[in-house]
DNA sequence: TTCTCAAGTTAGAGCTTCTAACCACAGATA
DNA sequence: TATCTGTGGTTAGAAGCTCTAACTTGAGAA
């Protein structure tokens, strides 16, 4: 009997893969079409042609797939930040911010169910699962280096203060920061992201779920005001 | 056969509105236990000593209940935001922009899930009906005249601009917005206040859903030092 | 006193997730 | 090459859900 088979597949292995990938595919259709409760594993099943308890055969819960979906979302939308970043690298970190909340709300519209998905509470009882809170951080980390560039003031001291205790407490999350930001303040680093990543969530949430629905304004416009706050607030250069 | 019976109710309307308040209240447990998927009818009815269809004389769906829940819920959260006003009303305007936010996330925490059913997607295609917008400018309302003794700068010029745009297009509003700040520029009042709404909703619905969990930050910390942050950027005399 | 009608019942359709038991064949092994 | 193992698929079914239909009962109204 072979091991793990990570590096050499069997072709059972790399069929399993494949119909995995199937029905992720059609069980993010079906979210994108109605919401994370109108997921119904029968519906997937029939959709490719086959009977509802086989899919049992490759996610043991409802449950399992959608934490996978969860996972392979912020795997997404953390790409789209990292190419931003990429776009923009050179540019001053004013610019940089901008461009980043743009890529986040862009990534978010574009596929609001799925935005919802991460950011609600999918299903009944459910807790995120360790794994999704680190790929979470993914989404963050380019903003790590931007607002890392600018310092706090006023009432964000206290949150800076906050930050520096638990750097001096978990090791890793420093080593996190240095990865995305070498040069720069951990704490203000961290406190900024965390603000700009409040900030971006509170006017994209509201956005994709309708609540903005007879308000004369465009999120585009309230998210571009609210990165600009920040980056005057925490005095990033132009 | 006496008309609407509103004033003097009948014995059978009084007892229906008794028993539709115990469905109410036994729902809001449930829900307080396990979240808006979790509410069964068929568990609320045997938790009153019924059986499962007899709910429907009261509601006609279970989205109905779900949508009265949500209207009582942004009563309950409208009440907590005026009382708060009322307890700093000659208080400078600072320090009334930290209590209502402070009050909007106290009963938040109070009631996570109420929270995230007014704020979240409860049902699968639940089309938030139209009287629960009116219900939540009624949340809103308070920060109006707070945020109007501000003026905007940099970037918010063009949500003000966009507010602007939208008192011309539609009267109601400006008279809304009247109706809770008579003295103030009531575009400028509308940019402050829906800034306010997207930072408070951004720090609390990521609170309450759990995404700080093993971030070394409070949250009471991150919304003061947002709200704060909004009243410097406008000007708050404090 | 009679009548009406709302409240509650049981029965059941149609959906869901998920388990159990079974079959058949692909791939690995002797 | 012949045999065996185990994976992927099936059907059957349990337990739950929402919601409808039809029936019974008893309280309020006439």
């Amino acid at each position: 009997m072979p091991d793990g088979s990570s590096s050499t597949s069997t072709p059972r292995q790399r069929y399993r893969d494949q119909v995995r990938g199937e029905i992720k595919q059609a069980a993010l259709e079906q979210i994108c079409a109605g919401g994370a409760p109108a997921l119904s594993l029968n519906a997937v099943a029939k959709g490719l042609g086959l009977t509802g308890p086989a899919l049992y055969k490759y996610f043991r819960k409802r449950d399992d797939l959608l934490t996978e979906l969860i996972c392979d979302g912020y795997d997404a939308a953390a790409a789209a930040m990292r190419a931003a970043a990429d776009r923009v690298a050179d540019a001053p970190p004013r610019e940089r911010l901008l461009a980043l909340g743009a890529a986040f709300r862009a990534w978010a519209v574009e596929s609001p169910h799925v935005y919802q998905l991460l950011a609600g509470t999918p299903s009944p009882g459910y807790h995120a699962p360790p794994e999704t809170v680190d790929r979470a951080r993914g989404v963050l980390g380019p903003l790590l280096g931007v607002l890392g560039r600018g310092d706090c003031r006023g009432a964000a001291l206290e949150l800076r203060a906050e930050m520096r205790f638990w750097l001096n407490d978990s090791p890793a999350v420093g080593e996190w920061v240095k990865s995305w930001a070498p040069d720069v303040d951990p704490a203000t680093a961290l406190a900024g992201t965390v603000t700009a990543w409040a900030r971006m969530h509170g006017v994209v949430s509201l956005e994709v779920q309708g609540l903005y629905e007879g308000m004369g304004h465009r999120a585009g416009t309230l998210l571009k005001a609210e990165m600009e706050a920040l980056a005057d607030a925490m005095g990033l250069p132009a």
